[in-house]
DNA sequence: ATTTTTACAGACTAGTTGGTATATTTGCTG
DNA sequence: CAGCAAATATACCAACTAGTCTGTAAAAAT
């Protein structure tokens, strides 16, 4: 998978870290022992920490989301239908021990932005990116009929992603995977009276018992 | 206003620098050496930095949100309104500059929830105690017909807070209160049409021009 | 073959952190 | 005013932080 050099080690160890606690309380030197990598070793391929931080958000952060939503790229049909399974993949994938920490890019959203400029821009590009690939979608879905033609794109887009980032939060202080889902469940409902023009949810309970 | 004694002293300097930095990155002994009170009677007053924290959450965040909401307490008419208005007033008091520091509540519950329990559970109380307030409002609004009777109260509640939670998150990595208040204008028309029996911006827009 | 560059190792440092120990002052009570 | 506790000052501390320094072994370039 990976090409599993020093470097990349070095990155993907950091990650998984500070996806539990943090950039700031990631220590990374101490991470990178347990892969009896050095300190030396450390520092000759990041200058600094927040460099071992742009990585991560260049090269793991970045793709993991465009990942994310990619089943919406370049379709010009099912957009409603896909748009509505995304944000279902979102309850399914949900666990109580990933509740508790959170979503990364948005923790790391509301912890660096307004402690590293650079760090902030790097964050807005991928927010940015997934923006505009649900733009982009949202668009198709008003041309094909699927989504109704009075909605903006572009401030549904955010405010999409938004609402599931404030599903994330509260459900985090809460600390309950069932206020998550239960959060994204009524999430749904809105985008089914807002969004849509036919009621997805049909069409997602027919794939359901299909599959079954 | 405040009693001014030493101990609030502390504790409303703590609270300011720590809306803007964060409470990892508050510096408490340096904070009230500013306002010459020294090392010792900030450990006179509170055993430790976490216990200024709760304090915080305790005497200052608490009543700030319950004030927020207080327009709801109570209420039995003109609720579908008064929440339209709560969230009119959220744009209005938006500035460039709060908005880069985010929410306090919403930066707090992100950065301690996972890192101290007795913490989490006090901004879980603060969270709890706002959609209470909404939760009893909504019930209410649907007594008197303002609000549809198929939402559940509940869960609208939880959404209705995440969804400006989402809307500080997005804006702080935009940098950007257009793009907090369009996000927010956004909600309010979604609220519209999943909330409301008739529309309330409407009834603003009449209180609008008569207090003009 | 020799020089130069890359990749690492690990001890070390300067500065900071939250917190303590001890001494001194203040304000109250009898 | 004596005595005592609360309030405040200040020097101090151990742990920890990100980052540097010096050194070395292997690879690559010349």
């Amino acid at each position: 998978m990976s090409k599993n050099t020093t470097r990349e080690k070095i990155l993907q160890r950091c990650f998984e870290a500070m996806e539990v606690v943090g950039f700031e309380a990631l220590r990374a030197d101490k991470e990178v022992l347990n892969l009896n990598i050095s300190k030396g070793a450390l520092y000759h391929y990041f200058p600094s920490k927040l460099d071992i931080g742009y990585a991560m958000v260049d090269e793991i952060i970045k793709p993991m989301y465009e990942k994310k939503w990619s089943d919406l790229i370049d379709r010009t049909e099912g957009i409603a239908n896909s748009i509505y399974e995304l944000i279902e993949t979102e309850k399914r994938n949900a666990t109580e021990k990933k509740i508790l920490r959170g979503d990364v890019l948005y923790n790391l959203m509301l912890e660096m932005s307004g402690v590293d400029a650079k760090f902030r821009q790097k964050l807005e590009e991928v927010l940015e990116l997934q923006v505009k690939i649900l733009q982009k979608a949202i668009l198709a879905g008003k041309n094909c009929n699927e989504i109704k033609s009075g909605v903006d794109s572009r401030s549904m887009s955010y405010l999409l992603i938004g609402q599931l980032h404030g599903c994330y939060a509260i459900a985090k202080t809460r600390a309950s995977k069932d206020v998550f889902t239960s959060m994204v469940s009524g999430l749904q409902k809105q985008l089914i009276d807002v969004l849509y023009v036919n009621d997805p949810s049909r069409n997602a309970q027919r794939a359901t018992v299909a599959s079954a």
